[in-house]
DNA sequence: GCCTGATATGTAAGCGCTTACATGCAGATT
DNA sequence: AATCTGCATGTAAGCGCTTACATATCAGGC
């Protein structure tokens, strides 16, 4: 039970040459044994392989990396790991490394473009050989920076089709597109939309473009003062639709959100206005998290599977790796999960009296 | 644009000797540079900074841990990145370390102890320095594993007021027993139990032991076919509420969760079945997600800042690191959150007609 | 003017491992 | 019998850096 002694590995480890010593054979041999375990004999092999458990040794990865010049280390760049969607990515992406013996090293920007490039920074210096990066929206010079270094990247969450970068990721102006034109369908002409800072966010970005330009094919507009950025969170979600509701006539009849979180506090706070959803408005959310379809009334919004960005960005890497130039990851499938937060359009929302 | 290329690192990376060239000094001085500027003179530091800045050099992590035996990394163990609750632990633990210029590696075990060792392995194996461990119901030996390699660890998560492990958590006995304390208070005598898997896990039994113990204070006990031990779902929630619901006569009157998203079912559940909260029935949850207090009723929980366990956590390691021997985390605190889901019991929840 | 001590820099020996190349040996080929 | 081939292993040269120790320089004290 005795911990915290003052002086770390004070019992000089275990090396290769030890190993080597006790089953009298060579470093290389001991060394190839772990490496490529199929050009040393088997018997030899096995015993070095249980001498080198007797004596708790593993090779050094400072010394490996050196000599080999191959860390086994892949560093992956999220905004937070506060939200369920990159940590899906990340917890996925992870275990398809683990695979192959590769680490992942997380690096979290806050959704700030200086700390990024720091992390960034930081992780080349540590030698990683490849790197997911969420999102392209990233400072000038970054990706020209990984480039130089010749370590292959990819870009997650994000997907467009072009040969910049290698994406794995969604179509997010297309799922926008869905949602918009599910609404239209619908008989919505008049819409609102409550959403995430799209600043130095592509994928925001993005999804506003889908959603603008649905509507626009149908010559319509969003109105500036049924448009609300702000903070992700429940709370902003319902200052957003009261903000909304307490507008001029014509009052919206859908309201789009950028991602779940804020959906739940537009219904939440739709309830507490008095105003019905759907009959007399429909709301949107964006993510499908756990909660959204035990919603009252449940809640239509799009599934996107973010553990396979991740699998599917970990998969290119490792491709990366090996061969050199796989082709660029498909993009994942979205999905319109149609349930009752949404329906045509019966009678404009009223606002009871004060 | 050139993406792709086949060779990786093909142009050689520069090297301290280039620098040391570039400036007409040794690598030594270099090397001083960078990691004791203090012992540099002014105007040959910056020269050397300057001409690294321009070459793109920065010290190879590899030869440096080689030479210095430091790698300053540092594992962290969780069961998964899918629980906000390791997921902001985690955050903020890499925020602290990385102020220290220490890279986090993390692991995760997925609530099972054979790949909780094996993370562990392959982190001891890449020179981890100091180690943070999600729970202490870890397979026999591991402790000692770490141990043995005189590397410093903490237990996060989990608190008790033992010499055996340094914790950084809160003591989740305590939290189940105010929760309980509280339910007593308002008059309950018949209580319910919906709870996550509790064998390997030490926080959630802690947790059971604190609510028996407070209600074996005042001759309670728990009746078996009112516990429910299952999933942390919403899914699971519900059934658990339903099940319990359905048994015969008495009822209980108050129904403790082992977390929100359980409790947060629960809640679902008993409006599905017309159960009136607080009136007919009580629910308490635990962990103060974003979403309790926006519930129908707002949600009775236990909030516990898991930023600070991971601040805490970290804080602790770079003293172990710096120091040696620093005193172990003071235990973080909890707060009941007094909202709307429970009451005084006025009647026994009744189930409607079928 | 000589010695002392402090300070700044250089020298060189590794840190622990991998791997190209050399060696030795057994069996196959002519 | 001589030669070749292929395989298992050993030899030894680094990989890129840090740091103990040696050396050089200079200010100040006597």
């Amino acid at each position: 039970m005795a911990r915290g002694s003052k002086e770390r590995n004070k019992a000089a480890a275990p090396r290769a040459l030890d190993v080597a010593a006790a089953a009298g054979v060579s470093t290389a041999t001991v060394s190839r044994a772990f490496n490529t375990p199929e050009k040393v004999a088997p018997e030899i092999r096995d015993k070095i392989l249980k001498i080198a458990a007797d004596l708790g040794w593993m090779p050094h990865p400072a010394g490996a990396a050196l000599a080999s010049r191959r860390t086994w280390l892949v560093g992956v760049l999220i905004p937070t790991l506060d939200h369920d969607v990159f940590a899906s990515q990340v917890g996925a992406l992870q275990a398809r490394l683990a695979e192959a013996g590769i680490t992942v090293l997380i690096g979290c920007s806050n959704y700030d473009s200086a700390q990024a490039e720091a992390q960034l920074r930081a992780m080349l210096a540590r030698g990683v050989e490849a790197l997911a990066i969420v999102g392209e929206a990233q400072r000038e010079g970054v990706f020209d920076m990984i480039r130089a270094r010749r370590v292959p990247y990819v870009v997650m969450y994000s997907y467009r089709d072009s040969a910049e970068h290698p994406f794995a990721g969604f179509d997010n102006a297309g799922a926008f597109r869905s949602v918009a034109r599910h609404l239209l369908d619908l008989g919505h002409r008049d819409f609102g939309l409550i959403h995430q800072p799209a600043g130095d966010n592509d994928r925001v970005q993005a999804r506003l473009d889908g959603l603008r330009g649905a509507l626009a094919e149908n010559g319509i507009a969003l109105r500036p003062q049924h448009v609300h950025e702000g903070a992700p969170s429940l709370l902003f979600g319902r200052q957003g639709l009261k903000a909304i509701m307490e507008t001029s006539e014509p009052r919206p009849t859908a309201i789009v959100c950028g991602n779940d979180t804020l959906a739940m506090g537009a219904l939440i706070e739709a309830r507490a206005l008095g105003i019905k959803v759907p009959d007399e408005l429909s709301i949107t959310g964006f993510d499908d998290v756990a909660m959204a379809a035990h919603m009252e009334p449940p809640l239509t919004t799009m599934r996107v599977d973010n553990a396979e960005i991740g699998r599917r960005a970990a998969d290119y890497l490792r491709a990366c790796l090996e061969d050199g130039a796989p082709d660029d990851p498909q993009p994942v499938e979205f999905h319109l999960m149609l349930r009752k937060s949404t329906a045509a359009p019966r009678s404009r929302p009223v606002l009871p009296d004060k």
